[in-house]
DNA sequence: GCCGTTTTCGGCCCGACTGTTTTCAGTCG
């Protein structure tokens, strides 16, 4: 058994235990196990043969002895008793707003039930508002919640939320009564898919702002509404959250609310190991709880704030407790590449495949954009349903760039369009030969029908990686965001051999896609693997994705110098041939 | 279930909001 699916026992263990009413830190106990375990660079299996899982920070005696069984024998008879004690319906309730556990179990040992079916049964023939601590106006909730449960997915895409959000944060800022504003929680840390949007004001008069947030035309249904705190539902049926706080508490709140909770939770450890207390209104001088103004450390910003715990700033990106602390401490903490930094793309199409633009159009877009190159990579034959180009067209499509760079060079442009292919990996082959190959600039290799046999995919990917034609693997895992899961690949695997050929692995900007992960990066970029930020666009608008994997990339620890298409023009030029010169050997 | 420069037991982050109560429990982030 892997990682992953350790990681995901050990966290569906710590949902049925919170279901069960067990003590919150057990519970947490095995919920930080989860992650820990997720996010371990070398292969957990070797960890286990040598018994140094026990060394792990989080993992004690009896996680120690379970994960080993899990991984020995790819079962664990603890997690199969409690998995049979309990329905498994009502681990699906828990999905539900205002249900926890403990509500859970009333409902179930009252009144039987086990389900979101019955529960909504059960609301419908007024049970519910009879029980204890229940009543009208929580069965109405519940009822509510299943409804919206159906009508809209619960996780959202990172670019649907700040599509959303911005708006909001644009009429807050223009709010007189608003000092300060910003997006906080997984929004701002660039969470590949997120729950809900969280917002933070500063204001004197916070009610004001409050009311006038409630009121926005893209407000449909105000869920909560306090003197500080509103939760409304946004039209695309995202939550946002909206507090407001006094300027002098804004730094400490947008710290807080950004989160993660565990990257929080080593913050106010950090602090109380300082002799102070962290809270969302306040850095105190105190050794137990307190928001009182007289004991308060000021800070003007974030920054203040990690200085006196004695740490440099950690940008949001990195804030979710995966080392951020340990090379904050080192001083050791990565420049992460920004948007800006981009002088290209290196993955996209046009209307000679399955694109909507024309090469002018495109050409002229993306210079006006003011970046350097772009590379147009359309579809290989086999992909007939993209429109896919056969050898004939690829090389007619070589010379129309050619005149459309003969062009830009005539009036003293300094942008080119770069040839290129997005290459199928077919299943013994690639669907190009190199002698076509070899003639382009640019060559991404993408696997678009993947087998469901892992050892099989990852030998395709590992292949188109030796080939000294290919420069980079294209949306490695085939992803699609709350849609399809990664196809079965043994990446670790993968990445070796790119950085055993100096072959690139695609960061893919779509935001459906946004692959690879920005946990595996770390991993890559240690190995020496270089990445491209790559938006795979179909049209012209499609350049703004870039931000978005951006974003991504930085989440993943990646500085300028580990992204290819930071590279000014010519030097771009140069990398691409290194492989090719190198891949003599293969 | 984990952890320990005060600890092998007793902590483990903590406040806002809601709905149900009439002083608080549960949920959420």
């Amino acid at each position: 058994m892997d990682k992953d699916e350790v990681a995901e026992i050990l966290a569906e263990i710590g949902t049925l235990l919170e279901l069960k009413g067990e003590n919150p830190f057990k519970t947490r106990a095995y919920q930080n196990a989860a992650r820990t375990i997720e996010s371990l660079s070398e292969p957990l299996a070797k960890m286990v043969a040598e018994k140094r899982l026990g060394q792990i920070k989080g993992i004690g005696e009896a996680l120690e002895q379970k994960i080993t069984e899990l991984v020995e024998t790819g079962q664990l008879a603890y997690y199969d008793e409690l998995k049979a004690s309990i329905p498994p319906g009502l681990m699906e309730m828990l999905d539900i707003p205002g249900l926890g556990p403990k509500k859970i179990q009333a409902l179930n040992q009252k009144l039987g039930v086990d389900s979101v079916a019955k529960l909504e049964a059960a609301c419908r023939a007024g049970k519910v508002a009879q029980l204890d601590g229940f009543g009208e106006k929580t069965q109405t909730n519940l009822m509510e919640g299943i409804e919206r449960r159906r009508t809209y997915a619960s996780k959202h895409l990172l670019s649907d939320a700040w599509v959303a959000a911005e708006p909001l944060l644009d009429v807050l800022r223009g709010h007189p009564e608003v000092i300060r504003c910003s997006a906080a929680g997984s929004l701002r840390r660039f969470k590949e898919v997120i729950g809900d949007i969280d917002l933070l004001a500063s204001s004197k008069k916070p009610d004001d702002v409050i009311e006038f947030f409630v009121a926005q035309p893209e407000v449909i249904k105000i869920t909560a509404q306090g003197e500080t705190k509103a939760s409304v539902l946004v039209k695309g049926g995202i939550q946002c959250d909206l507090r407001v706080v006094s300027d002098r508490e804004f730094p400490f709140a947008l710290a807080y609310f950004t989160g993660s909770k565990e990257h929080n939770i080593v913050m106010r450890q950090r602090a109380i190991q300082r002799g102070l207390r962290l809270n969302e209104y306040g850095l105190f001088k105190s050794k137990t709880e307190t928001r009182d103004p007289k004991l308060l450390v000021s800070c003007r910003d974030e920054a203040e704030i990690f200085a006196r715990l004695n740490l440099p700033f950690i940008p949001p990106e990195l804030r979710e407790d995966h080392g951020e602390f340990a090379a904050a401490e080192k001083d050791n903490l990565p420049r992460l590449v920004a948007w800006t930094d981009l002088k290209g793309a290196l993955h996209n199409h046009s209307i000679w495949s399955d694109g909507h633009n024309r090469l002018e159009e495109i050409a002229g877009y993306m210079e006006g954009l003011g970046l350097e190159y772009w590379a147009i990579t359309d579809h290989s034959k086999s992909s007939f349903q993209a429109n896919g180009l056969d050898a004939k067209r690829v090389r007619q499509q070589i010379k129309e760039i050619g005149k459309i760079n003969g062009q830009l060079a005539g009036r003293g442009s300094e942008f080119r369009l770069l040839t290129g292919c997005e290459v199928d990996i077919l299943r013994d082959r690639l669907d190009f030969d190199d002698e076509l190959l070899a003639e382009l600039e640019v060559v991404v290799a993408s696997l678009h029908v993947p087998s469901n046999n892992e050892a099989e995919n990852t030998k395709r990917l590992i292949r188109a990686a030796q080939n000294p034609f290919v420069h980079m693997l294209g949306h490695p895992t085939g992803r699609l965001l709350l849609e399809r899961e990664p196809y079965p690949v043994n990446l670790q695997a993968v990445m070796d051999a790119c950085a055993e050929t100096g072959t690139w692995i695609e960061l893919n900007c779509n935001p459906h896609r946004l692959d690879l992960d920005w946990r595996l990066w770390p991993y890559a970029r240690s190995k020496g693997v270089q990445c491209v930020i790559n938006p795979d666009a179909h049209r012209n608008e499609h350049s703004g994705f870039l931000r978005f994997g951006t974003g991504i990339a930085a989440k993943g620890w990646l500085e300028r110098e580990d992204v290819v298409n930071t590279s000014p023009r010519k030097a771009l030029l140069e990398k691409l041939n290194v492989k090719r010169r190198k891949g003599k050997a293969f």
